[in-house]
DNA sequence: CGAAATCTTGAGTATAATCAAAAACGGTGG
DNA sequence: CCACCGTTTTTGATTATACTCAAGATTTCG
């Protein structure tokens, strides 16, 4: 049974219910997780019970993703998105001379590789960090969807603009700001997107990045990365142990990070 | 009359053409120049003659704008987007201490503030770096033509996913490159995206940017830049007078720069 | 428990920033 | 056409930020 024959059902969404959980037994998410992770997301409010229905209803193909894997790569031509569920990945891409860029960190709920729906070949690589879950809907599936759900286009469209903007500040971030700065902004970045999910309260969340990963993703040598997270820390903004990041001074770090958070486009 | 009774008569561009014609008598510019703009675009390929034909016909509000003035700023909620269809453009930032960081340098046919279709607020400022010919579209008429014809909306879905990943690759040559690298790289996207919507012939294009705002651009001061430029030019790779620019050793600047043009998802 | 990965610190170096000033250029008006 | 003014480019000298190399301490994981 091919993509093509649920799209005809798409216009029943309980039928599609049906058909992937027939499909896929052994890893079926519960749509209420998806619609948990929906209401962390900034004008998810436009969308209908119908839409939300809709979306938690996709066939999808769900998987459970080591650590340090290639979800996607460089170069691939993806015929399906995939959706975060667990877990922190990466995009990044490898300079002539071989340094990593780390150009974002996909969280749960994020469909990182939407740009792929659009673009035929991919220009960066997607890795996990940690284990990640993560569903693929085929890009068949998501057009079918967009085509017929006006509003749930918008809204893809508009989480692709979101990441868009979340580029353009790391642009600012790696090209404007002193390291001190740089990684503060990171971090106030990270945690702020996590209590959007519900996982950060705004003072705590796991935060499994290594100061090689920090120093990739905001263009610092690790040795720097290194000492700059302990001037951050002498200063009594943070703590950072056991994967674990402790706020203890948010307006200081926001100040520190020259952080101002419009540009996530959250609310 | 407002935008709706416009709308109703879209599905007669013709129609619409006329209407446009009668109310921007002074600045109509022909759709022989949009379609040549198009077909500069990857993808528009995918486009029906019906489809370039409604986005020629579409009523744009065209305006003369002069060098160094704000077409949108950050903050604003726009409720058009804008045309770009002569002349360079800016988009940029200001950190907290002052510094500007330009994220990206609109060319003619591209839309740069789309993004503002399915954002509230804007997060950063565009402005014209030249005098620039724009022309602006209602939202509601984009949104209106997007849910009628569906190849256009995703030919303008696309685009504003092109940008995304030029956005990337500043993350990675701001983030990751040498002030050699960076510079070297900036140009040879420039001349290349020129080259797309024929505005260079590979060789030699118009390139009113100065140190300033190359600086800018790249995260580094004027003074370095100007080191830089003076070795690119020592190396014989190009020159750059009188806001031209040539490229003299096209590979020696391409494995200069690190410059692999995938990103820019042209063809 | 042991090996590998990660974090931390010190020392020396390189890249790029800042400060300062002169030269070249571009546009304007007399 | 030339003199003038503001902008842009260029160069020199000094300083600061961040990188590299190296090695030891700590943590994590099998």
């Amino acid at each position: 049974m091919g993509v093509q024959s649920l799209i005809v059902g798409i216009q029943n969404p309980l039928a599609l219910e049906a058909l992937k959980l027939s499909q896929q037994p052994e890893h079926s998410l519960s749509a209420l997780t998806y619609r948990k992770l929906l209401a962390g997301k900034s004008a998810a409010g436009k969308l209908t019970p119908e839409d939300i229905e809709v979306m938690s209803s996709l066939p999808i193909h769900f998987m459970d993703i080591r650590a340090d894997q290639d979800i996607v790569r460089e170069g691939d031509r993806p015929s399906r998105s995939c959706i975060l569920f667990e877990g922190l990945a990466a995009w990044w891409n490898l300079t002539a001379k071989g340094k990593r860029q780390i150009l974002s960190f996909p969280i749960p709920g994020d469909i990182p590789d939407l740009n792929s729906l659009h673009l035929d070949v991919l220009d960066a690589t997607l890795s996990t960090l940690t284990t990640c879950k993560v569903g693929f809907v085929q890009h068949e599936v998501v057009k079918t969807v967009c085509a017929e759900y006006p509003r749930i286009a918008e809204f893809l469209w508009r989480s692709t603009l979101i990441d868009a903007a979340i580029f353009r500040q790391w642009v600012t971030n790696v090209g404007g700001r002193s390291a001190y700065s740089r990684i503060a902004h990171l971090l106030c970045e990270t945690i702020v997107r996590l209590q959007a999910i519900g996982l950060s309260d705004g003072v705590t969340c796991s935060f499994p990045v290594t100061q090689q990963e920090l120093g990739d993703a905001t263009g610092l040598s690790i040795v720097h990365v290194n000492r700059t997270l302990k001037q951050l820390r002498e200063a009594d903004f943070l703590t950072h142990k056991d994967e674990k990041l402790t706020i203890l001074d948010w307006a200081g770090l926001v100040e520190a990070a020259e952080f101002e958070p419009a540009y996530l486009h959250l609310r």
